[in-house]
DNA sequence: GTCTATAGGGAGATAGAC
DNA sequence: GTCTATCTCCCTATAGAC
C-alpha cells in the first residue's frame, strides 16, 4: 500500500493540531481527543455523549467547551489530524524516482504493505480508521476522507508507480490505471475486513496471509 | 459476484417475515420497516429515534410497540430479512454443476456481476446494504452478516466454482482459494465505493467501469 | 391497534462563581 | 480552565382509555 519506502519509518510523535493548525499542548485537550477517539471508534459518533467523554476524562461537561466549541468540532479536529497522518504514508515525490529505479517492484510492494499495516496497527490510528469507516455513510467529511484522501490518493499514487515501472521496462506493459485498481482494491477490502475482525479481537492471521498472497499473485502476473 | 445464472431473475416479491419467521402482513408494520430502513440508511441506527420513524409513518410512538418490542427488535427484523435475501443471490447447488459445464467462465462471471448489481440496485435492498456497512463496527449482528453471510459465503461459493472449472480443464490450474480472493475482494471494495457514491447521488460510472475492467482483466489472466 | 399522557432519564449547550 | 447549576429539548418505553 505504498509508503515511505526509503527506510525504517521513525516513530512519528507529531503533536495534534487544532482547526487553526496550532499545536495542541493542553494535556486535558489531548486527553479529550484520545478519549473521544476511543469511544467513537466503539460506539460511533452519535452513540457517544459529551457526558461519556468528560466522565472518562475526569472533568465536567462544561469544561469540554473550553477546548472545543461543539461535539462536531471535536470530531472535525480528529479527522483533520487523521488526514495529515494518512498523507505521510506515501513517500514524497522527490524520493520516489530513485526508489523506483533501484528497488525491485516486488520489494517495493511488500515494503509498502508493511508500512501501511504499521500505520493501521498504531493503537490510536487503528481507532480513527474505524471511525472513518464507521461514519462514512453518515458524515460527508468522513466520506470525503475515505474516497479522496485514501482511495483516490493511493490509487493515483500507485498508477504513477506502475506507469513509471512500465516506462522503465521493469514490468509487462499494461494500462497503469487498471494495474493500480487490480493491486489496490483487494487491499482496501482486506483492510476493511482486518479492521473489522480486530473489533472483536478475532484472529487476523487468515486475512493477513491473504494480503501477502495477493501481493505474490499480483507480482507473478505483472512481471515479465 | 455469482447469482442465479440460469435465467433472467424474476422479480422476487417475497413478503417480509418477523423473528418467528411468520410473514408480515400488516400494512403499518411493513410501512414501519421500510421507513426505518430509509432513515437508518441515512443517519444510522442511533441517529434515528422512534419519534422520527412514527412521525414519518403517521402513527404515535406508542403504536410502534404493538409491532416491535423495541428499537433493537426492529433492526433485527430488518437484518433477518436481508440475510434471507442475500442467500438467494447465489444459484442453488443443484443447478450449479450443469451451468459450470456449459456456460463460459467469462459469461458466468459477467452475468453473476449483473445479477449482483441488480440486487444492490433494488431501492430497498440498496438501503439495507448501506445499513449493514454503516452498523458493521457497532453491531455484532451486522458484522456477522457482512463477514459470514456476505464475504465468507461468496468467497467459498466462488472457490468451489474455480475448483470445478480447474477440474474441468476450463481455466489454468491455480489455487482456487487464491483465485476466489483475487476475483472477489476487488468487487467487495468497489461495491463499497459504489454504495458510498450513491449516498450523495454522485456518478458511479467510473466505478462500474472499474468492475467490468476487473472482470476482463481477471478473465484474461486465468484463461489458457 | 390506535390513541393521550407521562414516567424517567439523557442529550447538547450556557451562565456565572471561583 | 475548572466548577455548580440549570435550560430546553429529545430519548425509549409504559399505562391505560377507547
Amino acid at each position: 500500500m505504498s509508503a515511505r519506502q526509503d527506510q525504517e519509518q521513525e516513530q512519528e510523535l507529531e503533536p495534534y493540531i487544532d482547526l487553526n493548525e496550532a499545536p495542541i499542548t493542553s494535556p486535558n485537550k489531548i486527553k479529550i481527543m484520545e478519549t473521544a477517539i476511543d469511544l467513537f471508534s466503539h460506539r460511533g459518533f452519535s452513540g457517544v455523549s459529551i457526558r461519556d467523554i468528560t466522565k472518562e476524562v475526569g472533568i465536567k461537561e462544561s469544561s469540554l467547551y473550553n477546548h472545543f466549541r461543539s461535539k462536531d468540532e471535536l470530531l472535525g479536529t480528529i479527522f483533520l489530524n487523521f488526514r495529515r497522518s494518512v498523507t505521510r504514508i506515501m513517500p514524497p515525490k522527490e524520493h520516489l524516482e530513485s526508489i523506483l529505479g533501484t528497488m525491485s517492484p516486488e520489494l517495493f510492494l511488500k515494503q509498502g504493505l508493511t508500512n501501511f499495516m504499521k500505520h493501521i496497527d498504531d493503537p490510536v490510528m487503528e481507532k480513527v480508521w474505524r471511525i472513518v469507516y464507521l461514519e462514512q455513510y453518515r458524515d460527508p467529511l468522513a466520506r470525503d476522507i475515505y474516497l479522496n484522501d485514501i482511495v483516490g490518493a493511493i490509487l493515483s499514487f500507485m498508477e504513477s508507480v506502475f506507469a513509471r515501472w512500465i516506462a522503465l521496462g521493469r514490468i509487462k506493459p499494461a494500462d497503469p490505471r487498471v494495474l493500480a485498481a487490480e493491486y489496490q482494491y483487494p487491499l482496501f477490502a482486506m483492510v476493511g475486513v482486518y479492521v473489522l475482525l480486530r473489533v472483536d479481537g478475532q484472529s487476523t492471521w487468515d486475512i493477513e496471509t491473504g494480503m501477502r498472497e495477493h501481493v505474490d499473485f499480483f507480482v507473478s502476473k505483472i512481471m515479465e
